[in-house]
DNA sequence: GAGGCCCTATGCAGATACTTGTTGTTGAAG
DNA sequence: CTTCAACAACAAGTATCTGCATAGGGCCTC
């Protein structure tokens, strides 16, 4: 976890960095705004500590160049100014926290800890098996640079192979799951759908194929290399 | 912008809610731990200002409870403890911001512009998309130089829209989101919106539509050339 | 009471979902 | 080896239902 704190007093950014250090972070000192933003633009830190008096560029202008060049990065503004002005402008001016000196290491601590949690968190937003990616925020498969858009129903019971690639479904199970149990869905509906999901997969080129083992049901597989 | 205040005393409670909806948020009060806990789960929320001392189930609970269901609200722990160990619990439980008591009502604000806005990581004031803007302060969208001014449930749908410009939002999401989750508006009513705002955008004349994908939802797309 | 905002109702167009029918495939019985 | 029944795939046609646009009415603010 990479940290960069911006501090122009070097005895306040070494007593943060030996705080910081301590807890494995990998600590990164700038003594200006200027040196400062450089270092941030790169965008390869998990989280910037920033005071607001700097030498030739303070912290707000700092902050709010940074959020214009789309860099993320959370920012926990930390400065003896305890004026409500001063805390609305510095998180109006894109930072995410703001703590006043003199402050205490594991509040420091805890507030890095609470800001740099949400980065790691992933969105489960798509499915993969194989070279076949489906989104399901965009309701496409992909495979390689090639996407095609899926309908309801394709969509749904492409979902329910994909999320369980090497079992089994039956036909019963798909117009349960997508047309609903008490639906009076028949077999061939089901085909049908098969029947445009396999197109698609065939359009955009994957080595996926949907196999009907008779009088089961339907599995995904890999296409024997000798079509 | 759906905002929950959980907390037990009702005249702050009540006036919070007032300082809120001045600014246009949609605010939901409940009045201890598990009623809180059992509207955030729902999801529907932007934010949620959390007591610590609550009845039935205490603040703490009520963040580290939500963070184990996957909930990831930004929450903003509200509170008059104030020493370091109860900052640091409460960070520690879930909440991304702790404020104590009394606090100000900007400051409040600011907090929640700062929590609110990496949700769809907007840049400060407006987000982009292709030839399109929209400001959040203005309430209208820009393309070139022509603009125009948009009403309460266009722009919040539209905000919606361009803070994930990738993905598909249903008109389910879309009415939690905007009308609120326990409200009873029906689809009809999101395309009605859907409908203006697609004459706006026609009007300013951006390369940005709305398009519909059938019983999944809508997404914004750039328009293709041949018109 | 004028104007803006929000919701409801309605007719219409077109995409989607389902049906039907033909053809192809499989496997067991004769 | 042939025949037949059961099952599967697919194309094409039809009907339904979703989504769209527009109009009108209630409500609130100014």
């Amino acid at each position: 976890m990479q940290i960069l704190v911006v501090e122009d007093e070097p005895r306040l950014a070494e007593a943060i960095a030996q705080i910081l250090k301590e807890k494995k972070y990998m600590v990164d000192i700038a003594n200006d705004g200027r040196d400062g933003y450089d270092l941030a633009v790169s965008g390869a830190y998990d989280c910037i500590i920033l005071d607001v008096m700097l030498p030739i560029k303070d912290g707000y202008q700092v902050a709010s160049d940074l959020r214009k060049e789309h860099i993320a990065t959370p920012i926990l503004m930390l400065t003896a100014k305890d004026t409500v002005a001063d805390k609305v402008k510095g998180l109006d001016s894109g930072a995410d926290d703001y703590m006043t000196k003199p402050f205490s290491p594991d509040e420091l601590l805890a507030r890095i800890r609470a800001m740099t949690r949400r980065q790691g968190e992933v969105v489960l937003d798509e499915i993969s098996f194989e070279d076949l990616t489906l989104s399901l925020s965009a309701y496409n498969i992909t495979c390689k640079d090639k996407s095609v858009h899926l309908n309801f129903k394709e969509f749904e019971i492409l979902r329910i192979l994909m999320s369980n690639p090497a079992a089994v479904v039956t036909k019963e199970d798909l117009i349960v799951k997508v047309w609903g149990y008490d639906s009076n869905a028949v077999d061939n509906n089901v085909e049908v759908y098969i029947s445009f999901l396999r197109k698609k997969l065939e359009f955009i080129g994957s080595c996926v194929e949907i196999t009907a083992l008779r009088k089961i049901g339907y599995r995904l597989e890999v296409k024997k290399s000798a079509e």
